[in-house]
DNA sequence: TTACTAATTATGGAGACCTTCAAAAGTAAC
DNA sequence: GTTACTTTTGAAGGTCTCCATAATTAGTAA
């Protein structure tokens, strides 16, 4: 609990500075020496010399002075962002997408390639290893200049990055993700489940910036969860958190059910197409569409009311496919948390819509970094890939 | 998420130096200069140096050297654990309980005193009142030498110390505790939940000691819950956090009936004391009794299940009055929990008793000092009484 | 009494920080 | 074009904290 950072020389006082500095300088424009001294305490020839010794190691980087201004032109140093770079993959039903972004979190490059729904694992994969290297020729990188990858796939993820379940795509369980991508870049790969990174990337760029607890809402075709508890992604003991609709008492698994029954799509629809017509005709306020609607909602809020009462969460976030039609689902899933729920949390709509999974996946790896790069522990090292 | 520790001058080191002295030093037996300068990594002279500037200040003090060593003897060094105090107090319903801790965690005195499970509010705080002084007066102190106290009670409260809502005792609702107490003790009074004060006290003393991820079941005339994620008590955004058993569906509120229905007891006992006579005829094998107990057992995992999916902990701690009878609740409860979750986590009982909540009291107010006293942040301060 | 052991004390040096002040490099006004 | 003003830069001197090393001290063991 008291993560101790042990004491040290005077070289973990420069440590130290060093990391105050790219703190302040993180993701914002470049700064001149004054103003880096006032916004990390240090002195003004103490800030030049953490400064100067960045430069050297090839952190920070010298950009052109501001012109007129008063006063002799002051340098002005800026955060290396492009020194390394971080790669952000979602493995969707339909869709692969990859995302390259550099160390600030400033998303670069985007690919996305369909892939069939019917698609078996080699396919799947074939179509991964063919955006990730469309998205590095993109951006000109190859795969060693990548620090950290995170990849996003539906079912149960293990710590050593493998699918250990997949319902959705059976043939899936079993594919080795951290290995696979693995062989395409550097760095750590990690692996996890993609309402965990949407629940995630909510919290970063999102809905739920400046919540410390959330509980995310994958509504889809698939419905799953993803907690963010004291600002952090809860995975549990063994990354088994936010299981609840397994619960047969809460019955997330016939909560679709009642969006299929829906006759009035036209015939030969795809099952998995009705819920759009569903939606569709609810709007329009078709009252057995609104009634099946209620239905779904209720089933779901019985899972959600089960989260929200356990964690007490500031907010919920709806996202998945479904969040699109959140102007027929709110109001009803809603009231029904109402009526079970001691507190009620704000209840809203994720605004990131399908990119949510790889946002996540970015912000993951960007996170491992941060642990690995810049802890207070370890300090900033020389900007190479940390080894793997 | 980056609590980012701002950098500093060379104060700030000696800081981090002194704060490494007092980790190592803390919780354990006089030490030497030569043992602390190795546990601490710093070279001798400057852990001399150190360990100056904190016995000058008043948390070191000199014991006797260790007799009959080769070599010349070292002076050794204890960290004065009796520089503060702390107080944990369990307000429960039939006992009020008093400990006084040192700043090691040592529970130096215990108080006990009985208060009718009738008593109102009113009389239940004098009782408060009269074990505190008594707790005070045979520790030899006065309330100008505690530091943080700890409140536990039933029911829910809010972040200034306020009863929210008592369920058990109506008349205790809206009783400021936190102000009440404050009037007998200096430093900061918190006031919590006492299923929460227990979980804390599990993974403090208890079978719960090395998990990060716990959930604790409090199984007694109420039944209640403690949250342990990422080694720390999760109290949720409005401090409503495990109000699990609130769900309809789940109903905890009729867990207890079954237990009530009983028929077994001679006539006239009191409804509270049935289970008692219940979890007795189960063990000698009363097929009606256990038949209730199973159905007690499954309306309690039901929650518990829930909790589970939802969290995945490493534990399951089964605390409260009826974990005294775990040989005949704990195989049905696990058979329960096994029915409906995906990963089983370990199931165990408490071994702390009854003091549970009032140890759970000390280690919070331990927990609130070590956030205040002894932080990376302000390093160590002189010892004294924080301001409240 | 003498040898051995391990802690203490003293010394010198290096690194990182701070404050202060003079010099430099611009803009703005005349 | 010169002068005044503004702000940054660069240099000097000083303090603090740490480290390594060597000489001294206070015990035990033979």
């Amino acid at each position: 609990m008291t993560e101790q950072l042990a004491g040290g020389d005077l070289s973990r006082l420069r440590q130290l500075n060093a990391l105050a500095v790219v703190h302040v300088l993180r993701g914002r424009p470049a700064l001149t020496l004054t103003e880096l001294s006032r916004d990390t305490g240090l002195s003004r020839p103490s800030t030049e010399d953490v400064v100067l010794q960045l430069q050297s190691q090839g952190w920070l980087e010298e950009v052109q002075p501001a012109p007129g201004v008063m006063g002799r032109p002051a340098r002005r140093y800026r955060f290396r962002s492009d020194a390394g770079w971080v790669l952000g993959v979602d493995i969707g039903g339909h869709t692969i997408r990859v995302l390259a972004a550099d160390l600030d979190g400033e998303v670069r490059h985007t690919v996305r390639t369909p892939v069939a729904i019917t698609a078996g694992r080699a396919e799947r994969l074939g179509a991964v290893d063919a955006a990730v290297a469309e998205c590095l020729a993109a951006a000109g990188l190859t795969g060693a200049d990548i620090w950290a990858a995170t990849v996003g796939t539906s079912g149960l993820v293990d710590a050593a990055g493998r699918v250990v379940l997949s319902v959705a795509f059976p043939e899936w369980t079993g594919v080795h993700l951290a290995q696979h991508v693995g062989r395409l870049v550097g760095g750590t790969v990690l692996v996890e489940n993609d309402s965990r990174l949407a629940a995630l990337a909510e919290t970063w760029r999102g809905v739920a910036r400046y919540a410390q607890h959330v509980v995310y809402l994958l509504a889809g075709l698939r419905t799953g969860t993803g907690l963010i508890i004291d600002g952090r992604l809860h995975r549990g003991f063994a990354q088994a958190a936010g299981e609840i609709g397994a619960l047969p008492e809460l019955g997330w698994i016939r909560a679709q059910e009642h969006l299929r029954t829906w006759t009035g799509a036209p015939a030969g629809t795809d099952p998995d197409d009705l819920a759009g017509y569903v939606f569709a005709s609810a709007r329009e306020g078709d009252r057995k569409a609104v009634a099946v609607v209620r239905r779904y909602a209720k089933e779901l809020a019985l899972g959600a009311s089960a989260l929200v009462l356990a964690l007490d969460p500031q907010l919920v976030v709806l996202g998945g496919g479904f969040s699109r039609s959140a102007d027929v689902l709110l109001d009803p899933l809603r009231r029904e948390i109402e009526k079970r729920c001691v507190r009620i949390p704000e209840i809203v709509t994720s605004t990131l819509g399908d990119e949510a999974v790889a946002l996540g996946a970015v912000k993951l790896s960007l996170d491992h970094l941060q642990e690995h790069l810049f802890d207070v522990r370890t300090g900033v090292a020389a900007p190479v890939r940390p080894a793997r």
